[in-house]
DNA sequence: CAACTAATTTAGAATAATTCTAAATTAAGA
DNA sequence: TCTTAATTTAGAATTATTCTAAATTAGTTG
């Protein structure tokens, strides 16, 4: 069930003990806690640690490309595992969070304009609204 | 130079001398001010008010559908007078935001696999990135 | 292994955007 | 004009996040 350590390493990013707990944390549930909600999630373990920490990891991770922020007007920012370029569908009813995959093929200029010379860093599309109460394709689990 | 009063209706919200003060000062310049920002601007009018009251009158223009909020990451919210639906390209070298028109006739359903069902409330873009700098369209007032 | 250095962790304080509160004011309708 | 509900207001409260400075850790070198 726990992932094991050689499958917690990131290119270019020293692993201290704290990190790798909270990347671990992360990659456990493939959702998308607050800093505050992964925190939580570690105090059950053995390993303690400041909620400070919390945010240095996942500001080390976020910036060695490891894991995603997810920005939700108004809401803290969240952090998502998945590295696959997807957008996030915020569930009004339910406030999950699910992950949206591009379709294959398709590019970003051919839904906007975009200004020519344009260099992209990073793309966050989330869109907010609300699915079938029947369609329950995802785990119920919280965003 | 002033949006006449009479341009400033919003179907079906009361328009306060206070909401028709934020609502003009948006409109005078298609920028993405802060409420602090739109505040400050508002402080050289001899209309003065509370920060509370620009939050308040803020809030009650999103809720109309009068205006946008952006939401650019660990920012605090914007606002933009522009209906039109668009993205947001947030230039890292010079800050400015400049709204990227979709192209017409595209959908996003060929960009994302969405849920069959799926009800869209509201879809925001948000591009970060840098823009070859001899391509200075858009006039350089901030964001 | 011991010593050194730089990076990291930590607890708590500080910051800053936003919301809340409760009283005062305003607007609209009767 | 009177009544009522909505709005504005100033300041307090909240809350996510960052900062600070000291303590700890990890990695490196002798």
């Amino acid at each position: 069930m726990t992932i094991p350590d050689h499958k917690l390493k990131v290119p270019g990013l020293r692993m201290t003990k704290q990190r790798k707990e909270v990347y671990r944390t992360l990659m456990e549930n493939r959702d998308h806690p607050t800093a505050s909600e992964v925190f939580e999630r570690m105090q059950c373990k053995e390993s303690s640690m400041s909620l400070a920490t919390v945010y240095n990891c996942l500001e080390a991770l976020v910036e060695h490309g490891a894991v995603k922020q997810v920005n939700i007007a108004r809401e803290s920012t969240r952090y998502c595992p998945n590295l696959i370029e997807h957008a996030h569908f915020h569930d009004k009813t339910t406030g999950i969070i699910h992950d949206i995959n591009f379709k294959p093929n398709s590019k970003l200029e051919d839904l906007l304009d975009l200004p020519t010379g344009a260099d992209i860093t990073s793309l966050e599309i989330t869109i907010k609204g609300t699915l079938p109460p029947t369609t329950e394709k995802q785990d119920p689990k919280k965003s």
